[in-house]
DNA sequence: GTCTATAGCTAGATAGAC
DNA sequence: GTCTATCTAGCTATAGAC
C-alpha cells in the first residue's frame, strides 16, 4: 500500500488521541502504530527512545495546541477580560471536543506515566491556575480570591471530563463552559 | 514464610489501592499478587476470573466503604443538611486520604477498563449527583439548581483530586472540603 | 524511511502436586 | 489454599536488508 505522507504534526495529534483513549500503560505500540499508520520502525525512527519519546512528545504537542486554543484568547489585551474567556470557552469546547476528550494531564498522572511526568505535570496546572487568576484580577477580583476562582476553574475542567466521560454526556461539559467565564468574574 | 492471614477485605483494599495507583492496565498480576501478599494461584483461587474479577470486586467494593464514609451521613435525619454535609465531607478526607489518592471511577472510565465498566461508572457518578441534588433540595434550594449545585460537587470532586495529584499537594482538596457544604447550600 | 524478523521479556492464565 | 511449573500471547525494543 502506498504510505500516507503524514506530516509529524498529523502523526503527533493521532498520538495525542490514542494516549488519551488508553492511557499510557494502555497504549501498546501495535496501537500507536495502527493509529498513525506507521510500521513499527517508522515510529522508532521519529521516536528514538519508543514510547517514551512519544508519550514526551505528546504531551508537549498538546500543550502548544492547548496554548494556541485556549490560553492564547486569554491575551488579546484588545478584549475585555469577559470576551476573552468566552474566546477561551470557545478554545476549550474545540480542544476537548465538547468533553468527548480526556486530558492529558489527568491520563498521565496515573501509572508509571506519573513518575515520567509529574513534575511537567504539576507545571501545567499551576500556569493554568495562574493564568486563570491573572484574568480574573484584571477583572477586578481581589489577588487571593482570584486565586482560589483560578483554582476552581482548572478543578472544574478537570472534573467536568471525568465527570462527562463516566456518564457519557457532554451535558455537563457544555454548561460548564457557559457558567465559568462569569463565575471567574462574578462580584465579590 | 507463615501467610498472613489476610480478611477478604483486607485482600481488596491492597487491591483497590494498586488499582488507583497504577490503572487497570498498569496493574500487573505481579502488582497484585505483591500488594496483597497472596501468589498467583492464591488471587485465582479467590478471583477466578482473574484481573477482571479483581477489578469488578474492588470496584464494588471501594463503593461499599464511599457508602459508608460519605452517603450514609447524608442519611442523618436527625440533622441538618449542612451538618450532614460537614459530616460528608469527613468521610471525604477519610476516603480519599485528603486527596492523596484517587478515584476509581476517574481510573477505571480510561484504557479497556472503560468497555468493561462504563455502565457502572455512569450509574455511581449519576447516584452522586442524585443524592447530593437532594441534599441540596432539603436544604431549600429549587428542584432545577439542586441539580446543578449536585453535579458541581460531584465534578467538584473529581476536578480536585485531579488537580491535587498534580500538583502534588493536598491544599486544593482541603479548601474544597472546608468550602462545598455551604456552596451546596448557598442562598439563590 | 520502511520493511521483515526476531530477540528478550512480561503479561494473563492454567495444570497438577501437595 | 498455596505451591511450582508452564503455556500462549502480547509487549517493547533492536538488527539488518532494501
Amino acid at each position: 500500500m502506498p504510505t500516507p505522507i503524514l506530516s509529524r504534526e498529523e502523526v503527533l495529534m493521532r498520538i495525542v488521541e490514542t494516549f488519551r483513549q488508553h492511557g499510557y500503560e494502555g497504549s501498546s505500540l501495535a496501537l500507536l502504530s495502527q493509529a498513525t499508520g506507521l510500521g513499527r520502525s517508522s515510529l522508532y525512527h521519529y521516536f528514538p527512545k519508543g514510547k517514551e519519546d512519544m508519550a514526551n512528545a505528546a504531551l508537549e504537542w498538546v500543550l502548544v495546541c492547548f496554548d494556541g486554543l485556549v490560553l492564547s484568547p486569554l491575551r488579546q489585551t484588545s478584549q475585555s477580560p469577559l470576551e476573552r474567556l468566552q474566546a477561551c470557552a470557545n478554545g476549550l469546547a474545540e480542544f476537548y471536543a465538547d468533553g468527548a476528550r480526556s486530558c492529558l494531564i489527568d491520563i498521565f498522572s496515573i501509572g508509571c506515566a506519573a513518575r515520567l511526568f509529574q513534575t511537567r505535570l504539576g507545571e501545567c496546572t499551576k500556569t493554568m491556575i495562574r493564568i486563570f487568576s491573572e484574568i480574573a484580577q484584571e477583572g477586578g477580583v481581589s489577588v487571593e480570591e482570584a486565586r482560589r476562582r483560578g483554582e476552581d476553574v482548572v478543578i472544574g475542567i478537570q472534573g467536568v471530563l471525568v465527570v462527562s466521560r463516566t456518564i457519557g454526556s457532554n451535558a455537563p461539559f457544555l454548561r460548564f463552559l457557559k457558567e465559568f467565564p462569569e463565575q471567574l468574574l462574578r462580584a465579590e
